[in-house]
DNA sequence: CAGTTCAATCGATAGTTGTCAATAGATACG
DNA sequence: CGTATCTATTGACAACTATCGATTGAACTG
């Protein structure tokens, strides 16, 4: 799909040398990238990415009430980062009478995981 | 206040019924997880990760001359995403005469993308 | 019913981030 | 020398984020 370049005729220096080869972006690929920034911009804080790796590895689904003594903030401040992970699609959350369960939804993160390699 | 437990054993419902299975985070993990949304946050950006995707496609030094057209940023704004990108390890710069190239090392996207699996 | 527990939300606030225009450095050319 | 070009930095500002304490609401218990 790489129909589109948008580009600038490719720059030249003083003495007439061009700087490099010119460079192409298709559309595409740049909402690809925007869709995938979403989901690294979610893992971009430690808290966060800790809570996925403690419900990765755990492999089930996991109690808030444990979740909150793992970590140095309080329990709303961990609510917030739940649903920042919510939102991007990487984890989900279940209710049982009083309690919350979250779980990771592998889908997103192998998302971006194949587009880094 | 702080006269509290420090709970890693399971907590129970006022029925006695606990909740979930206890939850462990080694420290050595923690580290890792900080390291990796270092990474993270500096690719959870639209701008930056496209930038990424044009240097990895484009598989050479690519100038800033050509990376700034790309964009509907300022060429300041661009300069500061490339900063970004740099100290988290992901870009790597060379200067020759009035351009400076950029490009890709690997290895930070390859720690991340073998991380999250 | 009243009291407890858990999790989400609200309101406030300090800190961070993305952005631009302007400027500063560096380098090349004449 | 002086001027032009390219990139990085600075300063300012609006928008967003992480954090807390307090509150709310739901659901269970006795």
């Amino acid at each position: 799909m790489s129909t589109e370049l948008k580009l600038t005729p490719k720059q030249k220096s003083p003495n007439g040398e061009p700087c490099c080869e010119p460079v192409v972006y298709p559309d595409v690929e740049r909402a690809e990238a925007e869709r995938m920034a979403v989901i690294a911009k979610a893992l971009g804080d430690p808290i966060r990415l800790t809570l996925i790796d403690v419900l990765r590895k755990h492999a089930g689904k996991v109690c808030v009430c444990e979740l909150v003594p793992l970590f140095d903030v309080s329990q709303s401040t961990l609510s917030h980062h739940l649903k920042k992970l919510r939102q991007a699609g990487i984890v989900d959350s279940e209710r049982q009478g009083l309690w919350a369960y979250y779980y990771v939804n592998p889908e997103a993160l192998d998302e971006l995981a194949t587009w880094l390699g």
